[in-house]
DNA sequence: ATGCAGATCGTCT
DNA sequence: GACGATCTGCATC
């Protein structure tokens, strides 16, 4: 397994967020090493994009979208969750990745205690739930994915593009038409998604 | 299986 | 002061 290098995180935002699934997110913490593979993914185009965090400025929230690609972008939202995205692109455009769900991996015993459920389907099945399983919150804000506690492994073989399915992405109805454009892309045929599309563009 | 309300607070206007 | 790139439990069909 090979992590992932800055070279790959600078590429265009789409290219991330397709080639990113199949690969394995890895935390390593005190209590312990969690990982789990990418099943699922949404790509936020910056200034081209009404969804996107950056869509007007750069305020101190969204300040990780603006540096460049390979640095993690912690966000919190509605009042106990937190959301991880993968910062693409060179510096200056302010693209994201948002990691949506995970087929769990390793120390999935601590991701049970720390999710406080069971269900293996249940982990990882969400932005808020992966980071909660992985134990990822604001101290990982801007975290250098090239390092050695946040990372991203590619996997053993590349996955076909046939594997990989396109669909509108989730929770953005506010963004107008920006709300249609087929921008999550899923491992075709997982059970580990966070919501299964009705219907595959690509 | 599907739907809705509630939880809860940092960020931006 | 309003509102989220969400999740869960409980209600209803």
């Amino acid at each position: 397994m090979t992590k992932l290098d800055r070279e790959f995180y600078l590429q265009d935002t789409i290219t991330v967020a397709k080639s990113l699934l199949g690969c394995t997110l890895v935390h390593e913490t005190e209590s312990g090493k969690t990982s789990g593979v990418i099943v699922e993914t949404e790509a936020y185009l910056g200034t081209r994009d009404a969804a996107a965090h950056s869509y007007k400025r750069k305020t101190e929230r969204n300040g990780a979208m603006y540096g460049p690609g390979g640095f993690a972008y912690v966000y919190f939202i509605y009042g106990m969750y937190y959301c991880m995205n993968v910062v693409a692109g060179a510096e200056g455009t302010p693209e994201a990745v948002l990691i949506r769900a995970l087929e769990p991996a390793e120390g999935i015993e601590l991701m049970q205690s720390r999710r406080k459920t069971g269900k293996i389907l249940n982990l990882c099945s969400g932005p808020g739930k992966l980071c909660a399983a992985l134990s990822i919150d604001k101290s990982c804000y801007g975290a250098d994915l090239t390092g050695d506690r946040l990372y991203i492994e590619r996997p053993a073989q590349e996955i076909p593009q046939s594997d990989i399915a396109a669909a509108a992405r989730i929770g953005i109805d506010y963004a107008g038409e920006a709300a249609a454009y087929p921008w999550r892309f899923l491992l075709r045929g997982s059970p580990y998604v966070s919501v299964k599309p009705k219907e595959d563009a690509l």
